[in-house]
DNA sequence: GTTGATAATCTCAACATTGAAATAACAGCA
DNA sequence: TGCTGTTATTTCAATGTTGAGATTATCAAC
């Protein structure tokens, strides 16, 4: 069975057959596929009042274990996003209740982000139904191709340099 | 060979012994790869004077055949973003002169974006040199891997109904 | 202790997208 | 011919990110 990707690498090889544009076949699924996921995650968030980015943040703190608080450095990092950005989360999140800034006491350029009781309660709450759902947008694939399929991406992930998460 | 991805389910794992987070090793590096990907493409395509976006209709005009139009529909469609983005980015591409609206006459709803000559010769000079340097951010996969990764992220698309280009 | 380099966060304007509403045109049918 | 529903594009306010600069704090070396 094809897909929309089939459909561009055809299109190429009728209009430039002297090209092999056999990396769009990785490098354009995994874009539309991100934007696929992206929004598939958004609706199911959206059940629970929350933004894609909000839970990113949550469950960053929640998976670092008590006291479950970060620095904001941390978090941008782990976010792959500037701190600008993670700046403005935080500030909306903490209006929310759901995280609070801890100056930090050792080093006063920085700022602890922690997990409020009402933040913890709610990714705990999130957390099993949002792996169900992404297990279940993977269906598709069989537990063998899974294994293959991650084993892959991580040799990929690998050499682009992500071999760290903070 | 670790990634990050594979300390983020470590981290789960002991924070949440009684949750199996498998999916997030396939779902979270699409999720990273894509970021990390276009920031590979972002600064290639500066060294052209191009953004991300500009090329990707650039060459979803110049892949459609002469005479190299589509309606901003199509482009919309094939670039998986909203009919306001495109309006957006056809004023944009039109002010620099690499593509024209043209009215259809068939359909007055309808407008036709073409490629200017400017245009066609811009994505022809670049397709060449993107398409290596895509193939350069895939070498650390050998040419059996990224067949079965291509066709396990084909049965992916397929399965969320990404079967159609435009 | 001062200096200079580096680091962490915040600020803010610019940019691009979304989502919804507005506009205009088509298509089928009574 | 006139309705009704649908389709294509544009408009625009709201949203969130980037990237650069400002601010404040740390650290090492002198």
């Amino acid at each position: 069975m094809g897909d929309a990707v089939d459909q561009l690498i055809a299109q190429w090889a009728r209009e430039r057959p002297d090209l092999d544009v056999w990396p769009m076949g990785i490098m354009g699924r995994i874009s539309r596929l991100s934007r696929l996921l992206d929004r598939e995650l958004k609706e199911f968030f959206a059940a629970y009042g929350l933004e894609r980015w909000e839970f990113d943040v949550l469950a960053t703190l929640r998976r670092s274990g008590p006291p479950y608080e970060l620095t904001a450095g941390a978090l941008n990092r782990a976010a792959m996003v500037t701190s600008g950005a993670i700046t403005n989360r935080i500030d909306r999140m903490a209006a929310r209740g759901l995280v609070e800034r801890i100056p930090d006491e050792d080093d006063r350029r920085s700022v602890r982000v922690r997990l409020t009781d009402q933040g913890l309660a709610l990714v705990d709450e999130v957390l099993e139904p949002h792996v169900a759902n992404e297990a279940r947008l993977l269906e598709s694939l069989d537990p063998r191709e899974r294994e293959h399929l991650a084993k892959a991406l991580r040799t990929l992930l690998a050499s682009l340099g992500d071999t760290t998460l903070g």
